[in-house]
RNA sequence: GUGGGUGUAGCUCAGGUGGUAGAGCACUGGAUUGUGGUUCCAGCUGUCGUGGGUUCGAGUCCCAUCAUCCACCCCA
């Protein structure tokens, strides 16, 4: 009896027209992050279980509900990592790396979080992330919503997105917070929906990102965070939207925004798009303060943001119109298979003196067929070598994308008259 | 984790009340024996997601299961 095998549930294959699509991404963000000198490290897949516990709360649903965690064959508890910031600020603790500088970091990899799949949410999925260790100051804030506003930019995304910024203060003050918070909705329980009267007990705080529309009426009427935030706090923020202000990047700040993990502290932010559905956030971050020594380092700020490089990469796809992937740059047909190897030897030429694509026709068939793989492949120039080129010793280039009448050359120019055309 | 929708050819989808599967696109060949994208003609393609049940008979009804999508939840 045949199976037939299917990728483990809220996993993907990604083909290629995808993949190159996400590539553009990862791309422009290493570029980016290059240019502000951020550097890359290259953190596991797989971490202690304890790890995520510490760094991003026990109480998270990210590590309570939706970890995928095994033990190991000696018995200790390990996860694969449900995002990158814990890893980093662990590998900053390890290394030491916050004693002599101050290191500015990014990471691409899969993250894994094992939750119902919707489109934009799988259980594996894409991310990029920076992250600056070291540096308490509002410049740092403002730079990394710089880098991500240039990163969007250049993507040319940035009318989809919206950046959103809110003070959330220290842990401490959190608290106070939370205490004022159910304080109000206490007496008027009953008019909050069943989720929201459930994290009144649980996590009061996430009841701002509540969606229901009548709990968020409620909430207006609710002690705002920033009445409980600390003066010097409240001053930072301020100086982080003056510098925003001066880069004319446009922000929204939203008192009900707040975070999923526990080591977030003060500024926060979120770029969200209304093209995705529920799934609206493509970047989010912030500022943790205190997760450096939570993990046993010396105590050192740090800042960062994740990047979800599988949902830019579906906006990406809705703001293109049509498709405009392409496989190839240059195609090379022979007319037979004697030309076989000169057809080899035309495309290593090609490829040996320019980046082109070089595509080689390798099948025996009709030229009518030969020329639609051609065509298909999206190459802009066809390269025929039949038998009456092999001979001389020419190449004939056809033009596939535009009104131009097709050459034959010597071999040796083949790569003149394309470089010579060449502005992709 | 909760609720709902969908699953038929490679793709997009038709298939009132059960009677033994169809269209367009794509693909292959020809018109055009060495020239694609337009057109015309011909042809190919199916364990109707999977497993069970009801029935003389199931793509159609029932149950289960898997996948996928949407919302909730959560989050990037």
């Amino acid at each position: 009896m045949k199976r037939r095998y299917q990728p483990v549930r809220g996993m993907r294959d990604i083909l290629p027209e995808d993949s190159a699509r996400l590539t553009l991404i990862e791309d422009t963000f290493r570029d980016v992050l290059q240019s502000y000198s951020y550097e890359e490290i290259r953190l596991p897949v797989l971490e202690a279980k304890d790890l995520f516990d510490r760094g991003l709360g026990e109480a998270t649903d990210a590590v309570s509900k939706e970890m995928y965690s095994f033990e190991d064959r000696d018995g200790t508890d390990l996860a694969l990592r449900p995002e990158g910031t814990a890893s980093c600020a662990r590998a900053i603790v390890n290394h030491s790396m916050a004693h002599e500088d101050k290191p500015r970091l990014w990471y691409a990899g899969p993250m894994f979080r094992h939750e119902r799949p919707q489109s934009g949410r799988y259980r594996q999925f894409q991310q990029v992330g920076a992250e600056a260790f070291g540096y308490s100051g509002p410049a740092i804030d403002y730079e990394l919503m710089s880098v991500g506003t240039d990163v969007f930019g250049r993507l040319g995304i940035l009318d989809e997105i919206t950046l959103l910024l809110n003070n959330i203060g220290s842990a401490a003050e959190r608290a106070l917070y939370r205490g004022a918070l159910v304080e109000y909705l206490l007496p008027i329980e009953d008019d909050l929906d069943s989720d929201s009267r459930h994290r009144l007990k649980a996590n009061p705080i996430r009841i701002l990102d509540s969606k229901n529309s009548r709990t968020q009426e409620i909430l207006e009427q609710a002690p705002p965070i920033e009445e409980f935030v600390s003066q010097e706090s409240n001053e930072k923020f301020a100086a982080v939207r003056r510098l925003l202000d001066g880069a004319n990047i446009e922000y929204q700040i939203t008192p009900r925004l707040v975070r999923g993990f526990d080591y977030y502290t003060d500024t926060v932010f979120e770029w969200v798009t209304d093209k995705l559905g529920a799934q609206d956030a493509i970047c989010a971050g912030g500022r943790y303060d205190g997760l450096i020594e939570l993990l046993g380092g010396k105590p050192t700020p740090g800042v960062g943001f994740a990047a979800g490089i599988d949902r830019i990469a579906i906006l990406l796809e809705q703001c293109e119109g049509s498709s405009k992937y392409d496989k190839a740059d240059v195609y090379i047909i022979a007319h037979s298979d004697e030309q076989q190897e000169y057809v080899a030897e035309v495309a290593r030429q090609v490829r040996r003196h320019t980046n082109l694509r070089v595509r080689e026709h390798t099948e025996s068939g009709r030229m009518g067929a030969k020329m639609r793989w051609a065509d298909k492949s999206g190459a802009k120039w066809a390269l025929i070598a039949g038998d009456a080129e092999a001979a001389k010793r020419e190449v004939t280039i056809k033009w596939m994308r535009v009104e131009r009448e097709q050459t034959t050359v010597s071999f040796d120019q083949v790569v003149e008259v394309l470089s010579e055309n060449w502005e992709k």
